[in-house]
DNA sequence: TGTACATATGAACATTTATTCAGATGAATT
DNA sequence: AATTCATCTGAATAAATGTTCATATGTACA
């Protein structure tokens, strides 16, 4: 891996999903469950089409993925790397308080 | 873990870190050896400001912490998650590509 | 004391970002 | 076909971010 490939780009990318609490929160709840939009707007108190921004994003980089079911969208975490991600992420916050 | 907890804002501030390039790239070449400001510059072809900026953003985070020797300032990273989140970040890019 | 060098800082600018609002799409139900 | 509901989208706004330029700080050494 060299300074000038575009491999740091790429990691920024993927990081910057990371960097805001709410799809933090996002991504958290849907690693304990699969979760629609609205519930996942109700667990976090935030209306509905902010979260549908945010799982835009992350579905677009396919942290997120999800199947129609009818008029409802059932969203859940796209692999398991998210899941790690998340976790070293909070070992290294506790861990530095 | 609880979603109003502020413990996301954290972490939200902690990825935010990694979701630079710069910052990536200095991280990376420090996970390697130790390195001043200027030496840095010179690998990213990067004014020594613009270093110097991000530089103090990763130590006030405790991402990575310096010894004053003279005029020159040792920096390294500054505890062993730093390169974990790299080590997966990298995995992960290289994964989904 | 004066000069050279390494690093840090502050202000300014351009760019990116998250959220809100209003409206559009599309599925289910009557 | 009309209504309702869940989700998505686009435009607008406010806030945050990264880099550059110019300058400041502080150390070393003649």
């Amino acid at each position: 891996m060299n300074i000038y490939s575009d491999e740091f780009n790429s990691l920024a990318e993927l990081y910057k999903n990371f960097s805001d609490p709410t799809r933090l929160k996002i991504m958290y709840e849907l690693s304990k469950e699969e979760l629609c939009v609205q519930e996942i707007a109700e667990r976090l108190r935030m209306n509905q089409s902010a979260i549908s921004h945010q799982l835009r994003v992350l579905r677009n980089v396919r942290l997120v993925k999800f199947v129609k079911e009818g008029k409802m969208a059932r969203y859940s975490l796209d692999d398991d790397h998210v899941r790690y991600i998340l976790q070293i992420g909070v070992d290294h916050v506790k861990h530095t308080r």
